[in-house]
DNA sequence: ATAATATATGAATGATTATTCAAGTGTTCA
DNA sequence: TGAACACTTGAATAATCATTCATATATTAT
């Protein structure tokens, strides 16, 4: 008597095979994608799309983005290490100041995309 | 005696006022900014991308998803209801097989302008 | 009607994560 | 030197979320 698991229970994996094979083959690495997952797991917080679109508009200190976006700074911090993280943006010191900015031109056509999507779906 | 807050201990807000109030005027609606990162956070997660990319080269049934992805059929099905609420898969039943495929043409260059940042940063 | 199949879904669990709090580093100014 | 400031960081907490498990619905075949 053999042990059934869920696969055994699926038909379709006989009757659709050469198309799950075919779209096996066209798929990118499982880095890639987990690379891509990872990447847009960082505009998937609020606080860093406001911030991210904030440094889109001007230059700015962690002490304004707080103010700004009415954070405690250490809370902006904490988000500006993930951003920098994957290299969204960059800083410069001038003294104690921090400056914050952009550091990629694509972050705002990945924006513009989303924000086709949003306004598509009313 | 006034008590500070950690608003009072940062002199950003007077020195730098007018760039804060400028970017300010400047930043989209909290509703516009809160639903992108919604859309974003559908995209970061691996599951849900292998799920988008391979309906980008076919449609395909849940049982095909799962054993192309080599997942329960349940945890698919449960991210198909993720990808359905935002809008970026659809369905059409035959029988008792439910097709799903792509329901937005701007997932593959959203995709792609993350690519584009993964690719650059090496 | 019954069994098998394809999918959906609610509850539970474990993992991840955003924020807060407290403490730390480094810089400027008196 | 020391106090104030701008920022960072580690630990704790609370919330969110992906997966599993068990069960439910709907369709087809016997």
């Amino acid at each position: 008597m053999t042990k059934r698991n869920q696969w055994d229970r699926c038909d379709c994996k006989v009757i659709h095979e050469d198309v799950v094979n075919t779209v096996k083959e066209k798929m990118p690495p499982e880095e890639t994608l987990y690379d891509l997952a990872e990447l847009f797991k960082v505009f998937g917080d609020t606080t860093r799309v406001k911030i991210l679109w904030a440094l889109d508009k001007s230059e700015m200190c962690v002490c304004d983005l707080a103010v700004l976006l009415n954070m405690t700074q250490s809370a902006v911090s904490h988000q500006l290490r993930i951003l920098r993280q994957a290299r969204l943006v960059k800083y410069r010191k001038e003294g104690k100041i921090v400056y914050y900015s952009l550091d990629d031109e694509h972050v705002k056509q990945i924006f513009e995309q989303g924000l086709v999507h949003i306004s598509e779906r009313l």
